[in-house]
DNA sequence: CACCATGTTCCTTG
DNA sequence: CCAAGGAACATGGT
């Protein structure tokens, strides 16, 4: 997925389409997509609705409905892996692996979701189970660190952990402990209050040098053409520009842009994970 | 055919 | 009960 900066910057792209906008006929094409609630509730609660605000909290899209006057919904976005969300003229075909769509003024709104790991349902709970927003006053190397505290695994995994901080996923993981020198086997407890300091100010970096370069690039949020539009690793149209300025990861053999030192690639619970074995020590 | 992929949840194990 | 590890989910690219 799409981690944090990317849902950031499809937020505020979707904005501009969608807000102040009300919702017409609502198609669920995957009744999984909306699970736990089913198609005939998702179908019945958003039809009418109209979208009254949208917001990012970690990697979920948050739909503000409004009903009536005094009903409201939350409707919850999330893209999992290979998810996209974009506006589409009503004369265009639905993609092959269309999950939700739904008319939106003239035009109609598109989730769409290849592998279908990602959601767009009512059901608000996940958001509970969240720890703070890395862009947000909440966090820093103090509150890091006394996260991390009582953790009993290594530093990598534990960051894509979305209740010790919410929205670094595998790439930005490795390319933080990267700029914070850290290895990525440190164990967690073991980091200290001011490597803790550094790695929450390299995260912060990484995070919105990513959404700054998301809104330099000019995006093409697909819809009609064939491009893919978002700037994240492995679309098809930006991958070039951006891998670029990822520092390790999937650069595996190649030299370290500090130290030159090969890029090593090691396997921690179950996903890859990218380092320099000399900047990023024990 | 085999293996890998931006994520989360559920089940098992300790 | 909790933490950690691994499988599952589903499809496509190499």
């Amino acid at each position: 997925m799409p981690e944090l900066p990317e849902v950031e910057i499809l937020v505020r792209y979707l904005k501009t389409l969608v807000v102040g906008k009300r919702i017409g006929k609502v198609s669920v094409h995957r009744p999984k997509s909306v699970r736990p609630i089913s198609a005939s509730r998702m179908c019945r609660t958003v039809e009418g609705a109209k979208i009254i605000g949208l917001r990012r909290r970690a990697k979920y899209l948050l739909f503000a409905l409004q009903k009536s006057r005094s009903e409201t919904y939350l409707m919850l976005g999330h893209l999992g892996m290979t998810g996209r969300m974009y506006v589409q003229s009503t004369r265009a075909e639905l993609p092959k692996h269309a999950a939700v769509s739904f008319n939106i003024g003239r035009e109609v709104f598109v989730f769409e979701d290849t592998r279908y790991f990602g959601r767009m349902t009512l059901d608000a709970a996940p958001l509970n189970r969240l720890g703070p927003e890395p862009l947000g006053e909440a966090f820093n190397g103090e509150a890091l660190h006394a996260a991390l505290r009582r953790c009993k695994q290594a530093i990598k995994p534990k960051l894509l952990d979305q209740t010790i901080l919410a929205g670094v996923g595998n790439i930005y993981a490795s390319e933080s402990l990267w700029w914070a020198r850290i290895s990525p086997r440190k164990m967690s407890r073991r980091l200290t209050r001011s490597q803790c300091d550094v790695l929450a100010q390299s995260i912060v970096k990484v995070l919105s040098e990513a959404i700054e370069q998301g809104s330099t690039v000019p995006l093409d949020f697909a819809g009609e053409e064939e491009g893919d539009g978002l700037f994240y690793y492995g679309s098809q149209d930006e991958d070039e520009d951006y891998e670029e300025g990822l520092r390790v990861y999937d650069r595996e053999g190649e030299p370290c842009q500090r130290c030159g030192t090969s890029v090593r690639k090691i396997v921690q619970a179950a996903r890859s994970t990218y380092f320099c074995p000399k900047c990023q020590r024990g």
